[in-house]
DNA sequence: CACACTCCTGGAAACGTTTCAATGAAACGT
DNA sequence: ACGTTTCATTGAAACGTTTCCAGGAGTGTG
């Protein structure tokens, strides 16, 4: 009902008329500088809140260039472990007296760009990404530009900016030694996007870890993702259609984990049982699954808390070294000896006859 | 190493001069405005390319009084229903040329007052927000001001705001309904905070069709909760402690559905069997539980879109109608005819053994 | 040929803040 | 009592856009 006949917000001329000083006191009083006096800094405090005054940001980024603002981008906010990276890292940022203005690029270089151009002309004081792609998009142009940045989960190749990764390589180990006890010879990958950082690093480490280990891998377990989930669903059906199907499978996040347990369950392939699996990133109800999955965890709650802290740091000036976490193995059911030889085969659901071949990179899923 | 120098960006003025007309023109040119010569378009264009020139959003927002920025402020970004939300949202805005200020205000009434007031000092176009508490904070002075804002999934009583909201009195029926026919007469309701509309809701529409369906709810089959995942569990508990406890178990969100099941998981009681479970909210992994978890289902996406479509709508000066999206039930495995007569009874573990009792309202977890 | 149009353009005044240089007042040490 | 420092204050100049206003160059009409 009310037209909202905007009665023109007070502005700090307002204030300093009311509160009897000069707008350059208002304005010292308003960011607690010194050299104002206590009268002065009580009356003006008084005038704030008589005329409900709230300050103009875009007139003080403007005039000041800095906007107590920061860009936090991931790949996919739905993902459990960018929602928990992007609270974190808001929280130190809230401590530290700086909003965050947290975008999502659904895993799409080009939406990437879009929220970067949207960013920089927010003039942002600094920038946390989950970097997609490689150096030639607005990204590089930003880092160049002296903004600081900061990567967090992912790296991107000849950008030298301070990170915060997870070293998939203890996490995988002790998958492999789980696996290996337990008597599994033929191994199947769900890989990440060959663009993205971890989706490379979590599939050399794993091919390297496999072959220290003694466990052959032909280039056929390999299934290429693209850290959705149902490219899982997609590559557990190419693996455990093969002649002679892997006895367990790996998935390199926790998305396609999850997409190659529901192929599992389409395929009637019991989990623990037919399959072991595991996958990267613990979930909250991992262990709710049937049964449990076993996951290669990594900290996401750390990884956004010292990501935020250190961007903080670069805006300080300082210049933080990048951190690497390890990752660990989490035992639940999902693994066991392999089912005695027998016929694992059951027809492929017709949907996925013929799949496309899945390439690196980004993949359309209609 | 390279210290960053900023060599000063180029502003409009430097555009204008490069392009040799005037910064008038040069704006117009910048916006897509009419009346200027397709000539001086695309010299302007190219000296916007040749120079990196960056529009700086605070001038203009400062000199046009708005911003392309709204914010949307969702009360848990790791609960997959408001993330859902929000990115459904933010592709909305970001096809009406608006980039999303996101922010989470964790079910805490003090840091939603935080963010609201960083996003109205950023000068925000609209707000999209799923409120929390009463008409007392920040959030009823920035109704009043005149700012559009739309409410998502919850309301708030007084504050007359278009919304998009459920409604959950079809999904509840259902599930009673199911439940009744499977045979059961004690039903536990894990309930939301009632200081949110949707928590309230729940619970007396939860009452008003039980006692419609002839079922009884003694008011101890009613635990309090507050949407996180811990009160669900605590919750689940209290309720299996019962004398006489529930054969079965409704959760007001999916985050209490799950805590519900690592509960009745700790007390080894089987679900499904032991006790049936229904949760509102889908997940995309709730039929990977063991057995799958028979949900009340609410479409985020469309609730996200709708709202976001709201809000472009008020922006635009319309008023549009708020919306009352259905829920229906989704069945899967977690429901069965209630278990013969039997010791149901284990021991509470010592960790929920007096546990504080649950009040309305905000809960702390240490 | 004068007239009223339309279309494009340049100049300048905002927008609301921070910060700089200048000024007067007060406190200090000798 | 006098210079010298410190401190609190003010007025005005930025910050980089958008937008208003007035005017010039074309076009069609009587």
């Amino acid at each position: 009902m009310a037209a909202g006949s905007r009665p023109s917000r007070p502005t700090i001329r307002d204030v300093a008329a009311a509160a009897g000083v000069s707008v350059g006191t208002t304005s010292r009083a308003l960011n607690g500088h010194k050299n104002v006096s206590p009268g002065n800094v009580e009356r003006v405090r008084l005038a704030v809140s008589q005329l409900g005054f709230q300050l103009n940001g875009h007139a003080r980024s403007l005039r000041s260039a800095h906007s107590s603002t920061i860009g936090v981008l991931v790949s996919d906010i739905r993902n459990p472990f960018f929602a928990e990276i992007a609270r974190a890292a808001e929280m130190v940022a809230l401590e530290n007296g700086y909003v965050t203005l947290l975008a999502n690029a659904d895993e799409s270089v080009e939406q990437q760009d879009t929220y970067l151009r949207g960013m920089v002309s927010h003039r942002i004081d600094g920038l946390l990404v989950a970097p997609q792609g490689d150096g030639t998009g607005s990204l590089s142009e930003i880092v160049a530009s002296g903004l600081p940045v900061v990567f967090v989960d992912r790296t991107i190749d000849g950008l030298d900016v301070p990170s915060v990764t997870s070293d998939s390589r203890p996490g995988l180990r002790e998958a492999l030694a789980h696996l290996r006890s337990l008597g599994h010879q033929r191994i199947g990958f769900i890989a990440g996007p060959q663009a993205t950082s971890t989706g490379r690093e979590r599939l050399v480490v794993f091919l390297g870890e496999a072959r220290e280990a003694g466990i052959p891998q032909p280039p056929e377990l390999v299934a290429q993702g693209d850290f959705q989930s149902r490219s899982g669903e997609v590559g557990a059906h190419l693996l455990m259609s093969l002649a002679n199907p892997p006895t367990a499978l790996i998935a390199a996040d926790s998305l396609m984990g999850v997409g190659a347990l529901v192929a599992l369950k389409a395929r009637g392939l019991r989990v623990g049982r037919d399959v072991s699996v595991i996958a990267f990133d613990d979930l909250p109800y991992a262990s709710l699954f049937d049964p449990g999955l076993t996951v290669i965890d990594q900290d996401a709650e750390a990884m956004g808390r010292l990501a935020g802290e250190g961007l903080m740091a670069v805006i300080r000036g300082e210049r933080p070294a990048s951190v690497v976490l390890p990752t660990h193995l989490v035992v639940r059911g999902s693994c066991r000896e392999p089912a005695p030889v027998r016929k694992l085969h059951r027809k492929t659901p017709a949907r996925f006859q013929g799949a496309p071949a899945l390439h690196a990179g980004r993949q359309d899923h209609p």
